[in-house]
DNA sequence: GTCCGCATGTAAGGCGTTACATGATTAA
DNA sequence: TTAATCATGTAACGCCTTACATGCGGAC
């Protein structure tokens, strides 16, 4: 329900992150959020460019001309330090239980793009806070259902429970991906 | 990425359900959003009074003056035979891949108020329908992950089967879900 | 007599969605 | 030469967020 200082939508980290990792351009980005795992972002016009812009202004991308297979002109965006600075903030913010109720996208995103930019055991340290927030979460999740699951539907039961399994997923996924960033 | 014709916001649809179920005032309404697992919606009063009014100038609820515990005037809502029908057309469209990409907490909410508006049949059906797309879309995901998962960086590689597990989750919880309707 | 919970709103701003618009290049 | 792809934008709209505002009633 909060936003916090270095305020990045989960829009425009998802470009920032991105081009952290290679320059892209506009139309590379909606690529990759029209035929990516990134699908449940807009991959429009009216979605993209805007954000670029917003960030090239707060001046954490810089846009050169460059050319692709064709000589048309195009926009090539490349993280500047400002911005790789901006994004290395924003990933190592602490892992709150508000993120996880109102952000779990976000902090997803945090993730995706900690590899060339967080340290390991940062990186080990944030699935951990990750998964601990939502143990204390679901706890109460599950108190609040064991209070109330005599007299509610069937249907609204099962889709709580289905927040609940989410939740739940969420943590075996953070464990194991621990033990498989150790094994290297 | 797509809106349908019986255009409800997955917060109207949210209001709409919970006042299908009793009538409800605006405060009501808050408090179940801060106060139960459906806290991932703004419990805030410029979320909450707007929709309402917005559902209320759509003939869907229709608004009493009523009273609580104090005798201080308040709005009681219930739903309107307009709004139920609405409700109803809502719950039983199709199960589209779309959805799954893009609405899956819209489609979490329409099965959550089913209870009363739905038939049984219906509501199997529909958990049917949403665990045969998720494998669709499952299998496109892996398919994507499949031929990238050498040139992927550890953390966007472990984010990614995350998103995949998420959705296998939710078609599992479906069928436990089927199992679970039917016996009765 | 002051603070907290009840109860309802409004105003400004941000940003994503939808739809429209434009023009170059390449493959059929 | 016509359609598809590349490539970038703008405009209107809807709706959520944040913050502010108000006023009653009960409890301590």
């Amino acid at each position: 329900m909060k936003k916090e200082e270095s305020s990045l939508s989960t829009l425009s980290l998802a470009i920032l992150g991105l081009i952290s990792q290679r320059p892209l351009t506009g139309y590379d980005i909606r690529k990759v959020f029209a035929t990516t795992p990134m699908g449940h972002f807009s991959s429009s016009p009216g979605a993209i460019y805007p954000a670029l812009k917003r960030i090239e202004d707060a001046g954490w991308v810089r846009g050169r001309a460059g050319q692709g297979k064709t000589r048309r002109q195009r926009m090539l965006y490349e993280i500047t330090p400002q911005g790789l600075k901006t994004l290395k903030q924003h990933l190592s913010r602490p892992v709150t239980r508000d993120d996880v109720i109102w952000h779990l996208d976000d902090l997803m995103m945090r993730f995706a793009f900690m590899d060339g930019v967080a340290s390991r055991e940062g990186t080990v340290q944030f699935l951990r806070d990750f998964a601990s927030q939502i143990d204390g979460y679901v706890a109460v999740l599950r108190g609040y259902l064991n209070g109330v699951e005599d007299i509610m539907p069937p249907c609204g039961k099962l889709a709580m429970e289905n927040g609940i399994q989410g939740y739940e997923m969420n943590a075996q996924w953070a464990r194991r991906a621990i033990e498989e960033l150790k094994r290297d």
